[in-house]
Parts: C-alpha cells; structure tokens; sequence
RNA sequence: GCUUCCAUAGCUCAGUUGGUAGAGUGCUACCUUGGUAAGGUAGAGGUCACGGGUUCAAUUCCCGUUGGAAGCCCCA
C-alpha cells in the first residue's frame, strides 16, 4: 500500500501500481480534476478519478461511451499495435501514437511502406499480445536517464528533448516494449478485446512537408466483437452517403480526364439543382438589398499584385498567361474586382452600406491530392458578396450575415444546428510573412467579431492561424461523411483591401473616410453546397430542389393518352414531371423511381382515368391513396412553396 | 505536391504459376398488357486507361504518363 496525500489533507491509500499513483499526484497538486486508469486495489477496473470542489476524490467506473474511457483504451492498443510491429520490425523507430475521435493511429519510421501483407501481420501479432495479457506498468524517470532508456528512438528523444527540465518523464511498459508516454492506460493488453487495422498512409514527421515522411496505421478496438461489427458497419453507411456515389447514382455530376481533374460536369439533374440554389440565394439577397454584378472571370495580373493576392497565393493561382504586353491570370477570387466597382464613382456615408454580389466563376489550383468530388474542386462558383461599410455599421451587417446565414440552413434548408460548427479564425500572431503586419487592425478586427459572436448569444470556437491574409473570419465548419473538415459559410473582416485600394466615402464632416470591408459567401461555393447537401439528404432532396418531382407510371398502354395529358397539365403548373411509357410491369417501374429517389409517383391504370385522379406513393413508401388531379397539383405546390 | 493502393463492357465487378476475356445490370428487338421494389427470349457492346520495356507471347511482369481512392501537407 501506499499513502498519497490530497489537497484537503486527507490520506489516500492504494495499491501500489503505477497509474494510480499518476493519478493521484496529479490529483493532489492541483493538476487536474479528472483522470482515468484501470487499477485500484489490486482489481483490474476501468476507472474515472475525479477531483470535487470540497476537495474529496470520487472513484467510479467510467461507461463504455464515456470519452475518457474510450480514449484510454484506444490509447493501450495503440501501443499494442506499437509492440506488434516492434517484433515483426525490430529496426522501426517509434513516433507518436495517439487516440482520435475514432479509433487511434501510430506513426513508424520503417525502411519500407506497410504492405496489405504486413498490416495483416501486424494484426494477428496485436491479438497475440492480447492473448498474452501482458501486465501494463508504468515508471517515472528523470530527464537524461529518460534520454538513456530511448538510445536508438530519435523521434521519442527528440520529445524528451522538449520536455522542462527536472520533471519526471513517464513511461509504460508492456513485457519487452516500453514507450514514452503520460498515460493513461488500462491495467493489461488483455483488456482489449476486437481490434481491427483500417488503413495505412504517409504522414509527415510532425506534420511538416519539411519533415521525413513516416508510415502511419489507423486502426481502432472495441471491448466487444459486436461492437467493431456495428462500427463498420457505420463505416459502410457513410460510404453511401458519400456524395460522389450519389452524384453518380443520380446523375448529377460527372468528370473526365480529358477536362481534367478537380473540373466536375453537371449533367441535366445536377444543373437544375444548381440551378434552383443559385435563383433561390440571389432572391434572398435581393431582398436584403444586394445589388448584383458580372465581372470577368480573367484579370491582368496587376490587380492581384494591387490587392496584395499575388504575393499571397500566387503559388495557388493557375500560372499566368502572356498576351501581347498584358499578363493575364484566372481569378481565384472576386474582391479585387468589387473594390474596383466600389471606386467606380463616389459615395457618400448615406449611401453606405453597400453591398455588391455575385455568383462569380474563381479558379484554384488545388493540390491533386486534396480535390474531392464536388467537395474541393479548381473551379468553383462562389456565391460571394461584398459589403462597404461605415465603421459604425460593422456590427449591423455582420450581425445581419449571420442572421442570413441561420435562415437559410436551419429554417429553410432544416439542418440540424448539430451538423455546423461557428468557428471565429484568428491570425497566427507569430506568423508576419502570411498575414498582413498591422497588430492594431487585427486586434480590433479580431475583438469585434468576438464580440458580435458573444453578442448573438453564438457558441463558437476560436481557432489561430485560419484567417484570411487580410482579416479575421467568421467560418462555418462541417464535417463531410469523409471526416473532412471544411467551411461553407464565412464572414469576414476587412480593413487591408480599403487601405491597398484606396476606397473613400465622404463622411457627415465633408471629409473622405475608408470603409471596411465585409466578405461574405452564404452557401459557400454552389459546389460545395451540392455536396454537402448530398449527404445531409442521403440524396432524398427536398421537393423543390429534386431534379424529377413526379413520375408517372401507367400499368398498361391503355393510359399511355390519359398520362400525356397529366403530364402536359403539370408541366403546365412549373412541376418537373416524366412520363415513363415503357413496356414494363409498374413494380418495376415503381422501382426505378425509388432508386432515383423521385418524390412523387402517380400510378395510372383504368381506374385513375375514369375517375380522372391519380393513386400517390411516394418515396418513403407511403401509398397516400387516390386522389383528383387538382388535389394532387394543390398538394405538391403548396410543398414546392414552402421549400419542402 | 508527398506516401501507399487502384484503373477490365455505359454501371457494379470476376478473371494466379504470362497463351489477346466473362457475369450481373443497363441498352436494342421480339414475346408479354401486367395494380405498388426486378416477367421471358434473343442480340449488340471491350485497342483490358495511355505510352514504352522484358518475352516466342503481356489484361497479367517492369518503368513512365493520365485519372481515381485513403491519409499527410495545403485550403483566400
């Protein structure tokens, strides 16, 4: 036994094993208030410390679902899956190994990448090692001995190296592997009880292109085999709601080596979508007093270099074209544009704030490793939107963008406030060659949008490092089913383009002021949109944007008269109606509707004719029974309308 | 861009010690006129991504290019 004191004075005694006594000490020192390991009194237990206010230590077993929990336990296999290669690969240097959201990877420097052979290898070792259930111990060294025990793990000493001086370093030990690490860990490798290797890639020494590329393994463990079967599962489900597949079941979108990569087609069905979205946001923008533009998707290259682009991100720029004395490029944004329209003539502070949209082409020439279907393309069409304000107006319009921006993806669109993030993306303060050197614009920039945020009673988190170049921003993130993160919606803070363009406006005084400039995109780019889109709807689109809202299907040629009528009359009406007049039986019909995820079909046989009405099913397989004609069209545009 | 893997009919995929190809589905024609998720028969359809190399012989082995996938880097 033995006997740790806490804050309160009180004594607590365990056994001595080395993650109770991490605990503990932290616990005692102040240093965290909540702590998970897996043994106390000698019993393997999966355990959840936690420090209360009055000073007492609760101990009580964590639940399977409980992120502590789960992460301990990932965080044991990855070392599982670090002794497994260390035997099958004796010369492998060690990186990091740690948990994630799902599951958890270690990085191996080896002499070769992982083949498919060799993760199967790696995989039947870790079972072994669990088999084995080898005891996990922990033990504390100091700083140069810890160097010492690492001799020959120049990644594991290099992270020692970092550590302050005088601290214990920490280490776990299974058997014959031993790693740097602060815990915490389950009791024993028998513990584990499915663990599944998922894949393997490159990734780079700490993250730097810089840096030697290591082999990294993801892979995750579930203390039961049901539990993995349910998983991928998961896994498989997400692969059909991948937006790809789906544009492609569809026949939505398409792409071609001959156009080039990152250069996705829209075919019939993904250009009315398009379509649809692109006339819904400018009428909502046109309600909101946006005045719309065209601008040239080519610019001398002048301009970029004028805005400050150029230096910037020439890098991801198509290159420049020579023409005669001009050198052209594809524009990768609009701003620069706007900021000329916006000097076209003089303004006065009555006229402020003005804002100037477009749906405007951009091109970006994206690493071929990042495009993704609809996702990360190098040509996009931005719904984008600049406003010129007074310094006085930026709360108002701000304030009024994400208003907008909550009207168009919770009220109308209808998706859950879960599936977005508010991200406030600040400058990287050490970083003065990425962002434009000018500590008290970005200050104020940066505590306005905070303070907006808060305001708007918004919950967000703050990130540094992911604004723009010239201004902080207000980014929307989601997840893809792919785990990818990336913004739809942003908001941004200007004060760089006013000043590098020179922009006026006359104030209340006579005097010239310099606006601010506020960019704006609500639906992201139309692309982006779409397959975000996709996969919130597993393809079921709402109404209003489904490509074909009706289909009718007659059961024999004898209503082949009586359905062109049909179709004439709701085709009359605006509704996107086909007519399937093939020789087929209608159950086979019905199914081809199904898979194409029409909302609506009308199956006509003699007694629809008579009755001039028609029998609804829908997609979600509720037969709604017969109804007349007028009925049906009332009911669908009523749906229609009301952006169902 | 980097690491690994992949590319066979419109689509989804078979095709092992190297001997120039097959299924399902879709498409076309005929039969069938059928009431809520696949009726039957027949036919057409392939320079096995592209370019080189090794070999008597390459869809298969090697190199390169293009395109795709996973991850890393990047993401105005």
């Amino acid at each position: 036994m033995i006997k740790v004191s806490l804050k309160d004075g009180s004594i607590l005694e365990v056994e001595k094993r080395a993650t109770i006594i991490d605990v503990a000490k932290k616990i005692s020192e102040g240093l965290a208030r909540v702590a998970t390991c897996g043994e106390i009194d000698g019993e393997v237990k999966d355990l959840r410390y936690e420090l209360q206010d009055d000073c007492s230590l609760v101990i009580h077993t964590f639940k399977p679902d409980d992120v502590e929990g789960k992460k301990a336990y990932w965080h044991t296999t990855s070392h599982i899956m670090a002794q497994a290669v260390q035997r099958l690969f004796p010369d492998v240097k060690f990186a990091i190994g740690p948990a994630i959201d799902e599951g958890f990877y270690y990085d191996f420097d080896v002499e070769k990448p992982f083949t498919d052979e060799d993760k199967a290898n790696i995989e039947a070792e870790m079972k072994k090692i669990i088999k084995e259930n080898i005891e996990i111990e922990r033990f504390s060294l100091p700083k140069q001995e810890a160097l010492k025990l690492m001799e020959g793990q120049p990644y594991k000493q290099e992270l020692i190296e970092e550590l302050p001086d005088g601290e214990e370093i920490s280490f776990y030990k299974q058997g014959d592997f031993t790693d740097l690490c602060a815990g915490p860990h389950l009791a024993s490798t028998g513990k584990v009880k499915s663990v599944k290797i998922l894949s393997s890639s490159g990734a780079y020494w700490r993250g730097s292109e810089k840096n030697k590329m290591l082999q990294r393994i993801y892979a995750i463990s579930f203390p039961k085999a049901s539990e993995l079967e349910e998983y991928l599962q998961l896994l498989e489900e997400a692969k059909q709601r991948d937006h790809r597949k789906i544009g492609k079941d569809l026949e939505l979108f398409m792409t071609h080596k001959l156009v080039g990569s990152g250069l996705p087609m829209y075919l019939p069905n993904g250009a009315t979508i398009r379509r649809l979205l692109e006339r819904y946001i400018q009428d909502k923008e046109l309600m909101l007093g946006y005045n719309h533009v065209y601008t040239p998707s080519l610019a001398n290259v002048e301009l970029y270099k004028t805005s400050g682009h150029w230096d910037h991100y020439k890098d991801d720029m198509f290159p420049a074209m020579k023409m005669d004395n001009e050198e052209m490029v594809l524009r990768p944004m609009n701003c620069p544009h706007h900021m000329l329209i916006y000097k076209n003539k003089m303004h006065s502070y009555r006229d402020l704030p003005i804002r100037i949209g477009e749906l405007a082409h951009d091109f970006r020439y994206e690493s071929s490793g990042s495009v993704c279907g609809l996702e990360r393309v190098r040509q996009m069409c931005q719904n984008d939107a600049h406003l010129f304000v007074r310094p006085d107006q930026i709360k108002e319009e701000v304030g009024k963008v994400l208003k907008l921006i909550q009207e168009v993806y919770i009220k109308d669109f209808g998706f859950s406030p879960e599936s977005f993030k508010y991200r406030l993306s600040l400058r990287d303060k050490n970083n003065k060659e990425k962002y434009i050197d000018n500590d008290e614009m970005w200050e104020t920039a940066e505590s306005q949008l905070r303070a907006i945020l808060t305001e708007l009673n918004i919950d967000f988190y703050e990130a540094e490092g992911e604004a723009a170049f010239y201004g902080p921003k207000i980014d929307i993130q989601i997840k893809t089913v792919l785990n990818h993160d990336v913004t739809i919606p942003t908001c941004q803070l200007d004060f760089a383009l006013p000043e590098r363009f020179e922009l006026e406006y006359v104030g209340e005084d006579g005097a010239k002021h310099r606006p601010v400039v506020i960019h704006r995109a609500i639906l992201g780019t139309s692309d982006r949109f779409i397959s975000f889109l996709l996969e919130e709807t597993k393809g079921l689109l709402p109404t209003w944007l489904s490509p074909i809202q009706v289909k009718i299907l007659p059961i024999s040629e004898k209503q082949h008269e009586y359905c062109e009528e049909l179709k004439e009359r709701l085709q009359r009406e605006g509704i996107r109606v086909e007519f399937d007049d093939r020789n087929e039986k209608v159950g086979y019909k019905i199914r081809e509707a199904q898979l194409q995820k029409i909302p609506y079909m009308l199956v006509i046989g003699d007694k629809e004719k008579e009755a001039n009405a028609v029998t609804v099913r829908t997609r979600k397989e509720a037969d709604l029974g017969q109804m007349s004609v007028e009925e049906f069209v009332a009911k669908i545009k009523e749906e229609i309308e009301n952006k169902k």
